[in-house]
DNA sequence: AGTTAAAATGAACGACCATTCATTTTAAGC
DNA sequence: GCTTAAAATGAATGGTCGTTCATTTTAACT
């Protein structure tokens, strides 16, 4: 008989089963059906329900940061950098559709149910983004009037969402590749055309 | 005794006890208690409790779009309008915060539950975006290599996540206020100094 | 091929909760 | 203050799973 690695194979059920139903309309039976297992042996590797889910995020997300971390040190240039993280983003989401899909939707749900689980491995990841920032305003390449944690937010929402839209819709017009240029394009260079100069001062609104 | 409108009193537990427990942890008791009426009398105003939730979005985003519509129309320069529109979503956020944790993760959750909700009002809302972003290209006061489809889902995106963060962790060390400022400003004229001039060109990565 | 322990199974249990509906309360009209 | 219909109540129902565990299967070692 083939050997199999159980562990890795009811995580790969899960993802699956997690992205088609959401966690909470995800049956344990769902999961054993699809990892071809009964329901039963699904306790003898996880705890319970959410221990999945959080095994799923928690294994997902280290080859990620890893595999960004790898790619972008071997950089010098920050624009680089920043563009590296941003398609590697995209080309992540893009190859492993279910792992998308639940790193959306579900990890912002389920923040409810797997407490302070941002602080630990999906900062880490996020915080990648501020580093390129920090590292860009030593070089003077970034602006040091940027706040890099409120930049990387903005980064990463900006990434989430296109992703997230381009996910959901498969009648979208524009391909990934496309919407990752742009987007790098609009927040190295901003959206206004050269000759309009720096943008308004802010000003109280109602 | 005072008269008192049951739908809307419902409708505002409902937001609060989605807010704090997620739609799915939330018990038709909790928002049965919360809103001081027996569990029965909800199902006298709602047909179940995910038209609970499509109720809460429906109403709320109704008020808030043609809050935002008539605010930006009274403005002429795009930079204002698209200024206007990301403080008043911020404020929006920051006042409502019950509302704002509805927003930021059931929306994307329940797109599962409530079928192509994301295809009537939030689109609309989403949509005021694009359109700013189309008048300033118009008035070529923004680039017109920018596809308002994706520049609308960066842009909201980075509200999101923005808004999203500081309204889960009371100790960010910025406000929303200063959040918005450089929220636009990044937008507008982009992370690169000025003297750096046009970002990279994009090129294949791994 | 017998022994044993580990791994796997899946039927059964029990807790949970959305929804219903028989009954009670409210309040308007007379 | 009696009648009636509408509004509200909340206990009971019924179906749905997460989890358990007594039993079976597998496979390693003799």
């Amino acid at each position: 008989m083939k050997p199999v690695n159980k562990h890795a194979k009811i995580i790969t059920a899960a993802t699956k089963v997690f992205a088609k139903k959401g966690f909470f309309n995800a049956r344990i039976s769902d999961i054993a059906k699809e990892a071809k297992v009964a329901d039963g042996t699904i306790y003898l590797y996880f705890d319970n329900k959410v221990d999945i889910l959080r095994s799923v995020f928690e294994e997902e997300l280290n080859s990620i940061i890893s595999n960004a971390r790898e790619l972008i040190e071997q950089e010098n240039d920050p624009r680089r950098k920043m563009e590296i993280f941003v398609i590697t983003h995209l080309a992540t989401m893009k190859k492993n559709k279910n792992l998308a899909e639940v790193m959306h939707i579900e990890l912002r749900q389920t923040n409810k149910t797997i407490k302070d689980y941002r602080n630990t491995r999906f900062n880490e990841y996020i915080d990648i983004i501020a580093d390129i920032i920090v590292d860009g305003q030593r070089k003077s390449v970034f602006r040091k009037d940027i706040l890099p944690n409120i930049a990387k937010r903005t980064i990463y929402g900006a990434l989430d969402e296109v992703s997230r839209v381009w996910n959901i819709s498969l009648e979208t017009n524009y391909s990934l590749e496309e919407a990752g240029t742009q987007l790098i394009d609009m927040l190295l260079a901003g959206l206004l055309t050269s000759q309009v100069g720096s943008p308004l001062k802010m000003s109280k609104v109602g």
